[in-house]
RNA sequence: GCUCCCAUCGUCUAGCGGCCUAGGACACAGCCCUCUCAAGGCUGCGGCACGGGUUCGAAUCCCGUUGGGAGUGCCA
């Protein structure tokens, strides 16, 4: 419910707010952690306080040292700038590691915890048996001392947990549902929540704004801090991102990596812009916002409380409106990744900027994602177009269009080289037979371009060159038969 | 199964007891503009999950139902 009612006022913390982001390496970065880091990221700049990056690291398998700069890389893209002085770390969970055991033994020494040798056979076994799921603290009182193969578990206390969540209000856990959750394994590495909660209170966080999905992981946390002496930080539990099904957005089923989508040609601003208005909304009815604006107007408490389903097609719209709001000499700088000879389909020694310059006005306005440029273009810098058959065939198949093109092809020798010119001689030529310019441009478009589509005819012919217009045209018109 | 969370157009949202005949955006459809395709302008389509309360008055508060989701690891 958005019940202004259920809403708690944040707790008030004196000093520096410390926010943070804790995504694990794993080799691309998720558009929710970037949605995630974005809150955290916000919040900091408009609370004047701190962003801490901390890389959790701790399951080895996973850990590949490229994918940390992979997720500074990533930060980066979306405004989120190491070098800023919000910005803090990134520390790396890793290197905590003894902090971690430190935390651990005083917990034991505290009572708080408790040695057990159960393997996790044997306590799906017993859970089997009781009908009970889950460890039931068969290990509690029996006094084990710490030996190899043990793990140790948390002592948790009888009562209710009172999670109190700037998102949500105050979320209730009866601590008999939370079962003794392991700190050690028997390895004598600490566990997540373990790991996690020692570094929050060893980097002073006072705010842990994260994804829902660790909702059911906060009491346990929050047993944790208190355990460990210390005021517990403020929660805030953002709703999921969800698939079209539902389904919070996965590695194997969803497009989720925010590098995929700059790789295609989203622009920064327009997906920081998208991923703000799922699970918020800026004021005023305008969704297209400032940066600037985001920062000054966010507040937690006016996040959803539902999941949101992420959109590419609304990603896409805010994406073509960014590309449209650019100066031409903005958009034709933002282009300059997709024309290099590694992804351009033309050789290299043909592409000429000044061409590029002219028609990038008209480029700028059809297209929604950047990849979609030189297919655009490609017609002015390839020796040799390529011809859509079905396109060219149609664009044929009237008993006018051989004749007439070539009595355009004609005029166009001789007549003076610009748009007006151009167009004129097409109207002409189309008054004296009865056809409209708009079906007797289409061969002309299709001998040029070898496509039905794209951007304006005769600007496109004055960027091309009488010579070349010609030479295409009577190549089309050599293949027409 | 158990614990927790959630529920406004197809989608993202505005809404904080009367400004609601429920507003905006994406998508979709139509019209205008137009050399194709876009862009732009205008119009349309379309929603408070259901049932009970509370109240003079409920999308908004309460309860229930139904439906969705997350978690339930010696993963993070």
């Amino acid at each position: 419910m958005r019940g202004a009612g259920s809403r708690l006022v944040s707790t008030v913390v004196s000093g520096t707010p410390r926010y943070r982001f804790a995504p694990s390496p794993t080799g691309f970065f998720h558009v929710g952690g970037a949605r995630t880091a974005l809150y955290n990221w916000i919040l900091a700049l408009a609370n004047d306080g701190v962003f801490v990056l901390r890389i959790e690291d701790t399951d080895e398998s996973r850990n590949e040292p490229q994918w940390t700069q992979g997720i500074l890389d990533a930060l980066a893209w979306i405004g989120i700038d190491s070098s800023d002085p919000h910005f803090e770390g990134p520390y790396f969970q890793s290197a905590n590691a003894a902090t971690h055991v430190e935390a651990a033994h005083k917990l034991l020494a505290d009572g708080h915890a408790y040695y057990c040798d159960l393997t996790s056979e044997q306590i799906q076994e017993r859970a089997k048996a009781s009908g009970k799921p889950g460890y039931d603290g068969y290990s509690r009182d029996r006094g084990l001392t710490a030996q190899p193969g043990y793990s140790l578990r948390f002592r948790v206390p009888t009562g209710t947990t009172v999670v109190i969540d700037e998102v949500r209000g105050q979320v209730e856990f009866d601590n008999s549902t939370i079962e003794d959750f392991v700190l050690l394994r028997g390895n004598g590495t600490p566990v997540f929540n373990l790991a996690n909660v020692v570094d929050d209170v060893s980097m002073k966080i006072t705010n842990v704004v994260r994804a829902e999905e660790h909702l059911p992981n906060t009491p346990k946390q929050q047993m944790l801090w208190q355990a460990l002496g210390h005021p517990v930080p403020s929660w805030a539990h953002v709703p999921v991102l969800v698939n079209e099904q539902r389904k919070k957005l996965s590695k194997r089923r969803d497009k989720v990596a925010l590098e995929q989508y700059r790789d295609e040609g989203v622009v920064a601003p327009a997906m920081v812009n998208y991923l703000m208005t799922l699970g918020w909304a800026p004021t005023g009815d305008t969704e297209i916002v400032e940066f600037a604006s985001i920062v000054a107007d966010f507040k937690l408490s006016s996040v959803n409380h539902s999941s949101a389903f992420f959109d590419v097609k609304k990603l896409s719209a805010f994406n073509g409106e960014y590309l449209r709001k650019m100066t031409v000499e903005q958009f034709v700088a933002a282009c300059e990744p997709w024309l290099a000879p590694d992804k351009a389909p033309w050789p290299a020694d043909r592409f000429d900027q000044s061409v590029f310059l002219r028609i990038a006005p008209h480029v700028q306005t059809r297209v929604a994602v950047l990849s979609e440029v030189p297919a655009m273009i490609d017609f002015l810098f390839m020796a040799d177009v390529v011809i859509d058959s079905a396109a060219f065939d149609k664009a044929f198949a009237a008993d006018w269009a051989r004749p007439l093109t070539r009595l355009i092809r004609d005029q166009f020798a001789t007549v003076d080289w610009n748009p007006e010119a151009l167009k004129n001689v097409v109207e002409v030529v189309g008054a004296a037979s009865d056809v409209k310019l708009g079906k007797l441009q289409a061969p002309v478009r299709v001998a040029m371009t070898g496509r039905s589509v794209g951007p304006p005819l005769f600007e496109s012919l004055e960027v091309l060159g009488r010579d070349e217009t010609l030479r295409r045209i009577d190549a089309a018109l050599t293949r027409a038969g």
